[in-house]
DNA sequence: CATTGGCGCTCCTCCCGGAAGAGTGCTGGC
DNA sequence: GCCAGCACTCTTCCGGGAGGAGCGCCAATG
């Protein structure tokens, strides 16, 4: 139990990392006389039999039982992800096929559409976190759908549509609400609703009570509509989740994972972290906190906007994934999302 | 084989209810032992045999082997539900829970708190058919993104929004945009698309080129948010489906079942053929002609809107279900639907 | 002193066979 | 027509080898 030594020498690593990568590609512990072919370093059965013992000490790797051979724990793959993977970026040819599959038409589209790519690419689960929405708006309108049912739409400075219905308390002609809408549309477009919020009270004291009333509910639903949709996930490809044997044969921990899907707000708060930090980032097993979680990793790589991180993008597999794949996979999906969002 | 009598007589009736019940309720297969005691038809186990042997003959249950119990075949469970079944209708107070789980903001929070309530409500999964969209349009508006892309807004006549972006060949001002939109909107609303192209051809051959060409791109997207949004198929609680013991056991099906999910289309065929029926229908195991579906059983109600058929819900669940709850839960979930609709 | 062959040990998996249990089909009596 | 009884069939559930994989330890070796 003792984690004597924290540093490993070479050998161990070479042996960890052949280990590692053979477990992920047959998905069987790995004995001594396997790894001993493998490495490549000419060393007998018995002599990496210590080494093995060593790392097991030291917590890196794990044997289901007495006489099978070693598996990885979540230590050893997260030794294995930060120092010993060398990931081969994809090429020009992949990243190309890649992007030729984004759907570009709107933001609602390219977000399903990545999710959609890196489940595919990937045969695991796709996430996106979508990006918050920028807090202006670039054009308003009001529509009478009934007496006291206003419709709201609203364009947002990014070029996304939202719309929410108004009740209001007294009823509205149709001029009153286009004149509302030209105020609005003239004066503030672009602003952010705080700003709107501050100038229409400073600035139109004199407006008529009903057309601040107006003013007033827009204002809060355009709010609403900015910070309700401020972010969400978007998964996609859960299924292929379920053609995966190292999560599919312990059904109970796959619906509990299903039913983690279904609950956004804890997986957005994990999703989160990730836009902390830049480039790719790794969660392995139960790193993450939540225990639907620990037969899995998660990758995920933050996007941005103007140089400003507006979301993430990731991949939800079993821990034994072939990282050197999914990691530029997810690496160069955020940028590309990032340059396609660049574009509008 | 021969499938002798196909009258049963009511003793034979009797038994085939009792054991379809008791089957549906612990998914055992049923004895002659058992069923004596459960029939309440006083009779002696050896009877009992001699009528299930009769019922086997006619394909009506089944021993999975020499000796185990009996269980119902498709056929048996058809004639369950269309003889057999005595639903209890659901009761004012659950109605009621129901009818207040329903988001009415807009048909689409509409439609897809309708297909989670059934799921809720079954624990099974639960599909909503989204109404076709009426063809006419409320209100229209252009707005420039860019120099040559544009973003229509697009309110139907039942008040949802739809937005698309236009690539035009050529640079628009944004009193043009104004001006066509006016056009449309003052002339045409509440049109259909394709009485709006007759007219606009007819009456309006003096229109200057460029503006014929902005309407064009306008009806032409409009026609396409039509046809397309035309009809989608709404899925909620999958997840449920893998808690099903009768489902999750052979993994391999239950991967067939959740591909078939996201195959939108075929399932839209599916439920497509229960909106010509009316009222409740079922379809029971691979009756709907969906290898996937063989363990399933999908009941589905059509609703509407002034009087006409316009979509259906419905439940997806493992053959061995409750049809004597999930039936009335469709059929009320159906009128709700519809009512809800017609308040807009 | 690191490396290695050898040996004993443990534990898993597979397979076989017997016992128990459930339920049927049939037969003969009422 | 109903039913008790009986033989028969299958399934399920252990328990016990046999085979195999792989480890740990040890003593020999360069």
């Amino acid at each position: 139990m003792a984690h004597e030594t924290q540093t490993l020498n070479e050998r161990a690593q070479l042996l960890l990392k052949a280990l590692v990568e053979r477990y992920i590609a047959d998905g069987q512990p790995v004995g001594s006389r396997a790894l001993s072919k493998l490495s490549g370093l000419d060393l007998s059965p018995a002599s990496i039999r210590n080494v093995m013992a060593d790392l097991e000490d030291m917590g890196f790797i794990a044997s289901p039982h007495t006489s099978a051979g070693r598996i990885p724990t979540a230590r050893g793959y997260r030794f294995f992800v930060d120092t010993l993977l060398t990931v081969k970026p994809l090429d020009r040819l992949e990243i190309n096929q890649l992007e030729g599959q984004l759907q570009i038409e709107s933001t609602q589209k390219l977000v399903t559409s990545v999710s959609h790519v890196l489940s595919e690419l990937t045969r695991f689960a796709g996430v996106v976190v979508t990006p918050r929405r920028s807090a202006g708006f670039r054009h308003i309108e009001f529509l009478k759908l009934s007496e006291k049912r206003l419709l709201l739409i609203l364009v947002t400075a990014d070029g996304d549509v939202q719309n929410r219905i108004i009740l209001t308390e007294k009823s509205y002609s149709p001029s009153e609400l286009i004149e509302a809408s030209n105020i609005l549309n003239q004066n503030y477009a672009g602003c952010s609703f705080e700003d709107i919020r501050r100038r229409v009270q400073a600035e139109l004291k004199q407006l008529r009570e009903n057309m601040t009333q107006l003013m007033t509910a827009a204002l809060a639903a355009g709010d609403q509509a900015v910070s309700e949709s401020a972010e969400d996930v978007v998964i996609s490809g859960e299924v292929n989740l379920l053609g995966v044997n190292d999560l599919s044969s312990n059904m109970d921990k796959l619906r509990e994972l299903f039913n983690l899907f279904e609950h956004r707000t804890t997986l957005l708060q994990l999703l989160d972290h990730s836009s902390r930090a830049q480039g790719v980032q790794i969660f392995i097993g139960g790193e993450a906190g939540l225990q639907p979680l620990d037969e899995c990793s998660v990758v995920t790589a933050p996007y941005e906007v103007d140089g400003k991180v507006v979301g993430t993008v990731g991949v939800i597999g079993p821990t034994r994934m072939a990282y050197e794949r999914v990691i530029p996979i997810v690496d160069v999906t955020a940028k590309l999302l990032s340059s396609a969002l660049a574009q509008r």
